[in-house]
This record gives C-alpha cells, sequence and structure tokens, in this order.
RNA sequence: GCGUCGGUGGUGGAGUGGUCUAUCACAGGAGACUGUAAAUCUCCCGCCCUCGGGCUUCGUAGGUUCGAAUCCUACCCGGCGCA
C-alpha cells in the first residue's frame, strides 16, 4: 500500500509559508480535487511559540481570515504560562496527522521551526525523562566545567560525544544530559536519524518537503515590512495584555526578542539574524526541494 | 591664523616603546543541535598559505631607537577654544 502523502513547507520567517500553504489547501479542497479522489488538507503549524494562546502578533501568527477555512492544528493549544515542548509538540502532531489522513485529508505542515518539523519527519527518539525543574536550577548554578565533569562520570559516552560536538559550554544541553543519565543511567543514543533513507523506511507517512526562501536583499524588506506591521498592529498592547494576564518578565523574555522591550530596530536585527540560524539548521536536510518565494510558484507542480 | 584635542581593521571603540594583526563589541561568514529550539553553544573574520607558518598594517612622509600604533618633526584631515 502506497504510503499518505504528508507535505511539509518550512524555510526562514517571512518568506511566505503560511499563505503557500492555505493555497495549497485549498487545491486540494476544490471540486477538481475531489473529482481525483482527494479529500481536502489540514494544516499542522510548526511553530514553537504559536501554539501558546495570546502571543499573536509578535509570533506573526496566522489570522483566522487569513486560514479561509482551512483548518489549522497546534495553533493556540497551550497557555502561555505553562511550558511547551517539542516532545509534548511531537506527540500532538503525529496524532493530528493520523486524524487528518483518517479523515482522507493530506495534512500540510507549515512553519520554521526546524527542530519541531525534525521530530515528525525524522521519526527523533526523546528520552522518556521530563524536565526536572528543581534538579535543573540546582545543576544550573554550577559551572560548565563541573557539569562535564559530573556527566562524564554518570555517562562518559554522552559527555565525549558532548566534547566532539564543541559544546562544553553548553550548559543547557549539559543539564539535560545529566538529568537523563540521573534518570535512566545513561543517554541513550540518538535514535532520531538524519539519514533520511533510514528515516524513510521507518516512517508510516510520505514527507513532500518544500523550502522557500528569498534571496538576501528581498528577506529584509519584507522582515523589515513584518517588523513594521506588527508594531502597526499593536505588538505592544499584547505585550501589556499579556502581563496583565500574569506572565512574568521572565517567562516574556523566553518568548523571544519581540516580548523582551522590543524595538523596531531590535525587532529586525534579530530576525534577520534568526533566519540565518534557522537556514543552518535547514540546509542540512537534503531531502528539501527550495523554491524562490519571490518568484511564482507552480502549485501544480508541487502536489 | 594661533592654541588645543584627536585621526586605529567594514563600524564603534581599547591599546600609549617590545609579549601587536593589535583587547572587546557590533556587523559579516561557517557550523552544532537527544523534552528550553526565535533557546543554547562552537569556530572563522588584513593578505597568502603545504595550516606550520610567510607577508603587509594603526591619517601621510620622514626621523629617534636594537625595537614604534605608541616618542619627535612636517604635512593632510576633523572637533573645540581664541582671534
Amino acid at each position: 500500500m502506497q504510503k499518505p502523502k504528508v507535505i511539509v513547507i518550512l524555510g526562514p520567517t517571512a518568506t511566505g509559508k503560511s499563505n503557500l500553504a492555505v493555497k495549497i489547501a485549498l487545491r486540494l479542497s476544490s471540486g477538481q480535487a475531489k473529482k481525483a479522489g482527494i479529500n481536502g488538507a489540514e494544516v499542522i503549524s510548526a511553530d514553537s511559540r504559536q501554539v501558546y494562546k495570546g502571543l499573536d502578533i509578535g509570533t506573526g501568527k496566522i489570522t483566522t481570515k487569513e486560514m479561509k477555512g482551512i483548518f489549522h492544528h497546534l495553533i493556540d493549544v497551550v497557555d502561555p504560562k505553562r511550558k511547551f515542548t517539542v516532545a509534548k509538540y511531537q506527540k500532538k502532531a503525529i496524532y493530528a496527522m493520523a486524524e487528518i489522513v483518517k479523515k482522507g485529508k493530506t495534512p500540510i505542515i507549515c512553519g520554521g521551526t526546524g527542530f519541531y518539523i525534525d521530530a515528525i519527519t525524522k521519526g527523533t527518539v526523546f528520552p522518556k525523562v521530563p524536565p526536572n525543574l528543581k534538579l535543573r536550577k540546582a545543576l544550573y548554578s554550577k559551572s560548565a566545567i563541573a557539569l562535564f565533569e559530573y556527566l562524564k562520570k554518570l555517562d562518559p559516552r554522552r559527555a565525549k560525544d558532548i566534547k566532539n560536538k564543541n559544546e562544553l559550554n553548553n550548559k543547557v544541553r549539559l543539564v539535560r544530559a545529566i538529568e537523563i543519565a540521573k534518570a535512566l543511567g545513561k543517554v541513550p543514543k540518538l535514535q532520531s536519524d538524519t539519514n533520511s533513507a533510514m528515516a524513510e523506511s521507518v516512517s508510516p507517512y510520505k514527507f513532500i518537503k518544500i523550502g522557500l526562501y528569498l534571496p538576501t536583499d528581498i528577506l529584509k524588506k519584507k522582515i523589515e515590512k513584518r517588523v513594521k506591521k506588527m508594531f502597526a498592529d499593536g505588538l505592544l498592547n499584547e505585550i501589556k495584555k499579556l502581563k496583565k494576564f500574569g506572565i512574568s518578565e521572565k517567562r516574556l523574555k523566553e518568548f523571544g526578542f519581540e516580548y523582551d522591550s522590543p524595538t523596531y530596530k531590535k525587532v529586525v536585527k534579530e530576525t534577520i539574524k534568526y533566519t540565518k540560524r534557522q537556514m543552518t539548521w535547514f540546509k542540512r536536510d537534503k531531502e528539501i526541494k527550495w523554491f524562490d518565494a519571490s518568484k511564482k510558484i507552480n502549485l501544480k507542480k508541487l502536489i
């Protein structure tokens, strides 16, 4: 039996992913598509911040109007006071995918969080050790060197791995490794496979990855426009509302630079930097078919 | 015109006789990524390169010195003060 298709639309911020996703979904829902036996499509967002309710303007969340009747999953599914994680995302997204396919529809994963996309398209297996905030807090007070030495005792293999990856100063990584090692004895070997052939053989779906990119100068202009609109739409007001709702300054910082006393200049600058990091992530996935978003994209070719 | 302060790598800005291709930050480039991922972390960033080193830089031109981004002289440029 043929595997169900899942369309993945990814790429850096401000390249028009959401738009394209809706366009494709509409196409798959048309009368013509129905005649061809296609039952429509639903979008699954792959954005680490759009899952939160109330983070609308700053995250560039798609509006109901822009959805044009296409159902969007994994948007506004958590209270911003609660912490969300990749593993939770993975669970929900895989469930959503199955539900959509069950309805005979095509899932369209759309977003810019590479880690989240890989979690569902590459079958990453996260060690089943939930965050231990108390332990983390205690560990963070220690130096990176001390953490590394501690990890070396608990799990030499993962310690060596971290050293090889030049992450000796990466407390986030060290702390999580210790957290897992303490719970399981050691950190399981990474099961997610960057080897796409392997991942594909295991996955029940056939992923079609479409990457949108823009030439640097155009991307910059689009980001400027987007940020300008954010402020015009009331970003500052959104932050006020979040504070009133009981979101702390510290928590706001975790939501990214748009929520940390933003200025136009700062947000533009940080967004550009971020898009570069996004590209670093996406570049290593050779499965992605890239399209210049400043040019007309032939949808027929894509699906 | 006189006086005075200053001119440093793409930018800001340290350095004021040797350890200086010159701290640091930003910008730029490359990369990592095991439940925080717009997070977190690493490397490169004058030129050449066999990656060990080789070569040329601190407004310009001279000079002092074993040795100068650092001291002296002249000139050019900019700020300020007095005329």
